[in-house]
DNA sequence: GATGAATGAGGATTCATTCAT
DNA sequence: TATGAATGAATCCTCATTCAT
């Protein structure tokens, strides 16, 4: 009898999503044809099918692995127990996306683009992302919050708002060095320091931006 | 005599334009068909192809109305001679985008989200974003010289570096407007304000966010 | 423009239900492919598409067809106002099938026992065959009525069951012809008179055979 | 020793075309897929194909099963030598096939008149049920004969078209059962006797219809 | 023997674009 | 000039059957 463990048909659909997203990031979620996974992945039709349904589950398998693979390293670090304050998690982020971005495999960064695109009309999409996104800003909200209380963010600071901010620093680190190849994590992270410093008497500043 | 031609024609474009919009916001760049902007336009399958002379003309109009409509309407905030700082002058931005985003003819802002993932595989649209980007870059970085200059930023800041977090700053306020729904100009404003005054010394902050 | 009158719609239409007749005869519903069809009509697929939405609106097109030519054949004759009795309506309906069955576009009897089969188990197929049965039924009802009003039929006779065993007549004609390809409806009309003397006195035979 | 073997697979390919019917009844013979019967009889593919060379085969088998069902029941009862008249042994044969629809295995006059469809195009299958229903007019013929013998039937009749006139009564019983779902055997004998009595002078008819 | 993963040709349908009228 | 029917390659997916384990 064919013994086919678990881990065997794990492999099979990882080696289906591995093979999917070199086509992904050449020819985007549409242009990508099942022939092209099919022969990228090596196996037959028959194989593919065998382990998702249609090409749409192979793209939302895509869709998990690229959040799954940013925002979740994103929540790793925000859930850490170092306590951490704005710019230091922005830095640890930034890095993580960077390192994310660089993945021999492929580069879940440019998947996650496509997938914002595709959350926007494809409720299916749209459902995976979103509590993503809102779980990433709850985060940055408790940070927030941890510093507000701290008084090293204006008392009056709305740190919901804070946190949108802090959370959409990261689609706009990504889309740029999607579209223009040139982001560094440390610049990122030394621009927002910057910024944090901005009413800083320049005495203090060595201190803050430490 | 064939004057009413151009402004015929221009008006013809842009019925097709609208048309496609509409359709892209409903099911994305891919899955618009030319049946479906044929339909949606009101003309013939002829006559459309009189006016763009294929489907990815007409797809990269879109993009042009889109960054034309997202990005440019940030140059112009940003070009302006009125001296404003980064927390007025995202202000603005964020605002011009929002009006964008509720315009009665169709959501620009999403279409461009479908350009960043387009752009990332089709060199055409990477052609037009990419550059948009960095004028916006540009625009950013010479305001963060000046900020820098006026001492309203650390003197060691590196404004190119300021200017990619400013830059970063709208597609993460575009992309949690598109999926979340829940973005208010004012105050994704206020969060940044927030952050800008995050060393300020409690007696200063009220100089500094007003 | 391409002037396309509701005729050349219909010409079309009938082209292509008549290839699918010609293809269906020989495959059967299922082994039938949308490409034989294709082929068989001389048209491009597009054209096809253009024309019936899918291969399942063709092959009910050949079910209305096959009844509209069996069954409401049928109906002609039986709403005729010829007062005729059992024998001779049946001699008349037989005959009709006979000629629709060697129709020279082909015999659409045959489809007719595929409608048949088709009904068990498709509800669109069964929509179609079973009011038609029904009503054919009803008109046999009728005649049935009138021959036991005139004595031509006992009395005591249940005319609803009497039009079920000459419903039943018909299948019976058409699934022999086809199987066994030896049925005449003279002499299919010649068994049916010799059962309805069954009992008559020798003497009377001649006048109620004809 | 290779002994239970013969029973073991007889049972097996009993199963197997159990589960088949169950699916045909569902999906008809050809949307019904091997997996559909692999999963309904609950063995293996290999297993399957171990006691049925093919789908074709099993497709046979319930065929052959269907027709011994249904027209071989007809043989046993028009072989019996129990003299019986036309209305009797038509009444024993309806509540035969009755019965037979009522099997809650499945029933089988569906899948015959799958059969009949198929014998239209498919030889093998031509060649199951040919024989079978000249084998039940042949019977039927006999019938007829006796009678016109025993003056029963006119003299002048022709008992081989009599013959094909009771032999199209079952088919019909069949269909309408199988489409209406309102058939009553006893009814339908009944309207036969009828039809039966048609010309017997009013005084006779109870005698004639007992 | 038994298993069920794998095969891959084949099937229905779509859609950007053209061109006869 | 405008029309929209026609084209046909390309797409997603199925399924009877095999064979390594």
């Amino acid at each position: 009898m064919p013994r086919v463990s678990q881990e065997h048909k794990d492999a099979r659909r990882r080696e289906i999503t591995e093979a999917a997203l070199r086509c992904v990031l050449r020819e985007g979620f549409h242009k990508t044809t099942m022939a092209d996974i099919i022969r990228e992945s090596g196996l037959s039709a028959g194989a593919v099918y065998g382990y998702f349904s249609s090409k749409t589950e192979i793209i939302l398998a895509l869709v998990q692995l690229s959040i799954g693979g940013t925002l979740s390293a994103v929540q790793q670090r925000l859930e850490s127990d170092v306590d951490l304050g704005l710019a230091e998690t922005l830095d640890d982020l930034v890095h993580a996306i960077d390192r994310l971005a660089r993945d021999p495999e492929g580069d879940l960064t440019v998947v996650g683009v496509q997938a914002w695109a595709e959350a926007m009309r494809d409720p299916e999409v749209h459902e995976i992302l979103a509590p993503q996104m809102r779980a990433v800003r709850a985060l940055w909200q408790s940070i927030a919050e941890r510093e507000i209380a701290r008084g090293r963010l204006p008392s009056g600071a709305d740190p919901e708002q804070v946190a949108r901010v802090m959370t959409g620093l990261m689609p706009g680190f990504i889309v740029q060095r999607a579209l223009l190849q040139d982001m560094d994590p440390e610049g990122y992270a030394d621009g927002f320091r910057a910024l944090l410093s901005a009413g800083v008497p320049a005495a203090e500043q060595g201190a803050t931006a430490g």
